[in-house]
DNA sequence: AGCGAAGGTGAGACTCGTTGTCAAATACGC
DNA sequence: GCGTATTTGACAACGAGTCTCACCTTCGCT
């Protein structure tokens, strides 16, 4: 665990909102001015390995990237103000077994991904 | 609709799996190899759009794509032999309506891909 | 059918996010 | 501390996807 990767990994979750690699990039540049571009790009890539982050897409055939704990892989995305919020554990559960029941497949891993409006949005929304 | 949507549409919904872009376009060029590369792409595009096909995350970084009709949106992917299955619509909606009631969340659309060994797969491989 | 507008096509240049390369710097086991 | 393995930063290279533009289809309208 080096210097960079902690930067890295404080900067994604300081965000606590999806982010591109590129845009992460940016703001890290912003303090720590002397980090490479390719640095930010290989730590994220770990992370998501790891299970500290994951990636969706984003409109428009773009990666976008969480931190999250390494029990909660999926998640709510609001798609106005770009929050993400963790999917509870308790209700992805139940959700493979049905998969897993329903069709006769083995279910290794999935990605969930929810995409819409969180109350806050919502409320102001309208 | 032209003759070149229709190929491209015919090709991937023949394939009856995961096909990144630019396989589909090596595949679409050995019959029509006057087709061009920007217009598989366009006409892939265009299909997500209308529904009739979907774009997924493949193992590292890249995108697949899969015929599928406007009803099906979610999959179950062999990771093995790239084979993609509908998701029955009667365990998804189930699901989108626990996430709605758990957490505070409109879900407005959702992304949600299985990834493991179809039956065939996992029969074969031990 | 024939016309005209609107939009799609093909070829290739181009963009830009991402990855590879390599010498220098840093982390970690002993 | 000491040596090795790994990571870093700078930049070059790569490549999937996009843009451009002249030409060609499609389709509504008459």
């Amino acid at each position: 665990m080096t210097q960079q990767r902690l930067v890295v990994a404080e900067a994604l979750a300081a965000a606590r909102r999806a982010l591109s690699a590129q845009e992460l990039y940016e703001r890290i540049k912003r303090s720590h001015p002397t980090i490479g571009r390719a640095t930010v790009y290989r730590a994220l890539e770990a992370q998501v390995q790891d299970g500290m982050a994951s990636r969706f897409e984003r409109e428009g055939h773009e990666w976008a990237y969480v931190a999250c704990d390494p029990e909660h892989h999926h998640h709510l995305v609001c798609t106005r103000c770009q929050t993400v919020e963790d999917l509870a554990e308790d209700v992805v559960t139940p959700m493979l077994a049905a998969v897993g029941r329903r069709h006769d497949f083995q279910v290794d891993h999935a990605a969930l991904d929810f995409y819409g409006l969180c109350v806050r949005c919502r409320r102001r929304g309208r």
